[in-house]
DNA sequence: CACCAGGAATGTA
DNA sequence: TACATTCATGGT
């Protein structure tokens, strides 16, 4: 009766030891600022394009040093061809460094990611939300995947797969979500693990 | 060479 | 509100 909770099951059975591998080895239950930063820039940089080259981009910044939103911050307010160069594998750089500096903006006049963190879910999901190049997608992955939110993602991968299973044929960003919401208990865990499955899902399905 | 990858901003009617 | 266009790299 409930395709929604069937289908997590089965994702489950299938991929579970997929997302207790690599998933985990990435993105931890418990997570340090920097790893919860990492998560947040990394965000920005995957809009409309893959992770190869998010990954190109995030080992630039690694290199150079770069990591933290405090750094981002400070590189892009000093040198913004130099963030551009780092990012530039990542595509769209000239829009994601403007990006990249009204998110870190906001983290860092707000008291980082930890006070952030405190902040009640409706609240903060608004005030992200209203921040430049941060759109629905973009917003609901920075709540639940850095800062512990529960609040589900809706992406082309969980389009794709509510359309296959005949979940939804909508793609309406809000609707999907409620439809997702209304049948999982409201916990980022949970959250966390249905949206890891369906992205090792997909992406296993286009690899072939 | 054409097409795509976990989008969002901007402009138009 | 609802679409169309633009942004840009690296892989296939």
């Amino acid at each position: 009766m409930n395709k929604i909770l069937d289908l997590f099951e089965k994702l489950k059975l299938e991929h579970g030891e997929a997302l207790q591998g690599q998933w985990m080895l990435w993105c931890k239950r418990q997570k340090t600022v920097l790893q919860r930063e990492e998560i947040i820039i990394g965000s920005i940089l995957t809009q409309n394009t893959n992770w190869k080259n998010v990954g190109l981009a995030l080992d630039n910044l690694k290199e150079a040093k770069v990591l933290s939103l405090k750094e981002i911050n400070d590189l892009g307010k000093k040198d913004v061809e130099k963030l551009i160069e780092l990012i530039r594998p990542a595509g769209y750089f000239n829009s994601k460094s403007k990006y990249l500096l009204s998110v870190s903006d906001y983290f860092l006049t707000n008291g980082g990611v930890k006070k952030i963190m405190e902040k009640e879910l409706s609240v903060l999901r608004k005030e992200v939300l209203a921040l430049k190049g941060v759109g629905p997608e973009t917003c609901d992955s920075i709540l639940l995947y850095a800062l512990d939110k529960p609040i589900f993602v809706i992406d082309e991968y969980t389009r794709r797969i509510s359309r296959r299973e005949k979940i939804s044929y909508k793609k309406d960003y809000h609707y999907l979500q409620k439809v997702f919401t209304r049948a999982l208990l409201k916990d980022f865990g949970q959250y966390q693990d249905f949206h890891a499955l369906i992205v090792i899902n997909e992406q296993r399905m286009s690899r072939i």
